[in-house]
DNA sequence: TTGATAATGAAAATCATTTTCAATAAGGTT
DNA sequence: AACCTTATTGAAAATGATTTTCATTATCAA
């Protein structure tokens, strides 16, 4: 019986990995949050429904997810990473982010976006084209000093 | 004798930090390469011009000069960051990456840069304003599957 | 020249992530 | 429905980049 179910599952499927029972919860959880959740967190939210699963699962899925091209990973800059779906129906849309290289905090904005996108995808498709390489997704960063660090210097 | 020498000792001086040998040493590092240096390469470097420096110095540094605006720091995924001048001389033209999320190599492109200037000054000032943030610098990310890691499907 | 203190280096500590390996389970095949 | 191959899992140990500690040194304003 191939390629049943969530779009997940077919692209697992599609790429010879199976549907397990610890990839199905860290996908609903996933797509239960609009955060950006750490390993960690999802860690703890997945042995809240399943008390068998383990962290080195949590990465192992994690890190699997993102190779098919359905979490984007995030590195903020303080040492652990996050993760989101790329698609994600109860997440607010597309968005990227103000990252303050001092306290770390991150301000998610969506301004913009459209007007983005025109541009985000033809620089999409040439480079695909002239890279030959299937792209994902994208994430745009601005990086400096928040309001309560300025006020701090 | 205040805000003498080059553009970084006047940034470390408007902040009240001090101008010292292993600052200038990984300055100089900085500024003689194109590439994205991570902590280590960049200490293996700086023994190389001064024995006595230090690793926790250099990632003292780097953190330093992230924080006044003068470098930038990439997480590519791989578990270390890497780090580069926000504005070199002897660097090729403004570039952005592309990231394998399979085997982790970056391409670097620089195409559209010119037309992603507009778009990008006008949200950098919009976003400064609207969240009193001080933007050094941003970074643009496309994420996906490489020529080579398709194949290896 | 001097004094206050920011900055440094070495070693130890931290902590997110990865590896190892034996046990388990998914899913195609009888 | 039982079976087989092998992908997947969990626990514990290992890894490795980065941070912390703390006594010493060096910067720079006075």
């Amino acid at each position: 019986m191939r390629n049943r179910g969530p779009l997940w599952q077919k692209r697992l499927d599609d790429f010879g990995f199976r549907s397990t029972m610890p990839r199905k919860v860290i996908m609903d959880i996933l797509r239960q949050t609009m955060e950006h959740l750490s390993a960690e967190d999802i860690y703890l939210k997945a042995v809240n429904m399943n008390p068998s699963i383990g962290l080195t699962t949590v990465y192992r899925t994690l890190d699997l997810f993102c190779q098919i091209g359905v979490v984007q990973r995030f590195d903020f800059g303080d040492g652990k990473a996050r993760y989101e779906l790329i698609s994600n129906p109860n997440k607010k849309e597309h968005h990227h982010h103000l990252v303050c290289v001092k306290c770390r905090n991150i301000i998610d904005y969506s301004d913009f976006v459209h007007e983005e996108q025109e541009l985000m995808d033809k620089t999409e498709q040439s480079l695909s084209q002239k890279h030959n390489f299937d792209i994902f997704h994208h994430i745009i960063h601005f990086y400096g000093i928040c309001k309560d660090c300025k006020g701090a210097a």
